[in-house]
DNA sequence: CCAATCAGGACTATCTTAGTACTATAAAGG
DNA sequence: CCTTTATAGTACTAAGATAGTCCTGATTGG
């Protein structure tokens, strides 16, 4: 139920494995990871599109964090990896069901995508490196509260 | 990004198209709602198994909800239909990707996901209905406060 | 009996995910 | 400049999950 995909959760290791400010080739992070070169080559295309890491070509190139782990939440990873927010099929820009006319959940549902969301988004990356201590989990009423629903634009 | 399955919704929706107390064939909800009736019937019996409904066989027999929807949660319509929780690959009862040794991140995004379901055990099938008001989300923090982290198990 | 209706499972088509391969481009350094 | 080291872009394939269908059997009411 409700799974982010396996590309994601190397995503977040990838990240994890950078040093902030440090160079490091697509190479040594698989090395370090034990994640198939291929595959994090990959991801790290995907995050760079995305704006979470920096890339520098040539001899002595690699990849770096775009921003300090604090200003990297979970709701951008899973974004940069797997696109927007879509809790239900006919949840996002131009998503149809068929069965519209009679459904009278799909609005809830999407709120309910919305809190999730304010969730992750307040989860940083350096949160998920955290091995110590509890994880306090954000208060999602201030997420929906005041907010009328209305449909999801790309973030 | 982090979907429910279609079918999910459409058991919501079956269920939510279900007046309490009242048997109903699945062909009738399968007209109500605009589902194929195959996928209708199909679903209706993965509830019954999940004990979200009662059937009752032969002529004149049907479906009806096994208990008031304020006590049916968005998590039992999800597990029912697309099983128990497990945010990452390697999450679950016996889930293994290969990458454990280095991996940092895994036990953050199972904290994550006991939050997420939190919420969504405590969104009934009332809630989904109700169409006017803000969707009040619960506060997760008392989700996850004080537990130490231990594999799930299934609920 | 007969018709309605659920139970169980097998089956297929389609989509998504995960992983691979190849070519092009850029920079470093002798 | 030319070679080496690296990323950029893209296309492809295999495997798996999802969505949907169909059939055969069991149960009940009339
Ligand atoms: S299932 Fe599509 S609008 Fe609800
Ligand atoms: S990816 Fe498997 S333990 Fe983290």
């Amino acid at each position: 139920m409700l799974r982010i995909s396996k590309l994601t959760d190397y995503a977040t290791v990838i990240l994890a494995s950078l040093t902030a400010g440090v160079l490091t080739s697509a190479a040594e992070i698989a090395e370090r990871t034990r994640i198939g070169l291929p595959t994090v080559s990959k991801l790290l295309k995907e995050l760079q599109h995305a704006g979470l890491v920096d890339s520098v070509r040539g001899a002595r190139g690699g990849y770096r964090l775009a921003r300090a782990p604090a200003l990297i939440s979970a709701a951008d990873i899973i974004d940069a990896v797997e696109g927007p927010v879509a809790l239900t099929e006919c949840a996002g820009d131009d998503g149809h069901c068929g069965i519209e006319a009679t459904c009278q959940v799909g609005q809830r549902w999407q709120q309910v995508s919305l809190a999730i969301r304010s969730a992750l988004a307040a989860l940083s990356l350096d949160d998920l490196l955290t091995r110590t201590g509890q994880f306090d989990p954000p208060d999602l009423r201030q997420a929906s509260a005041g907010t009328a629903w209305r449909p999801l634009v790309r973030s």
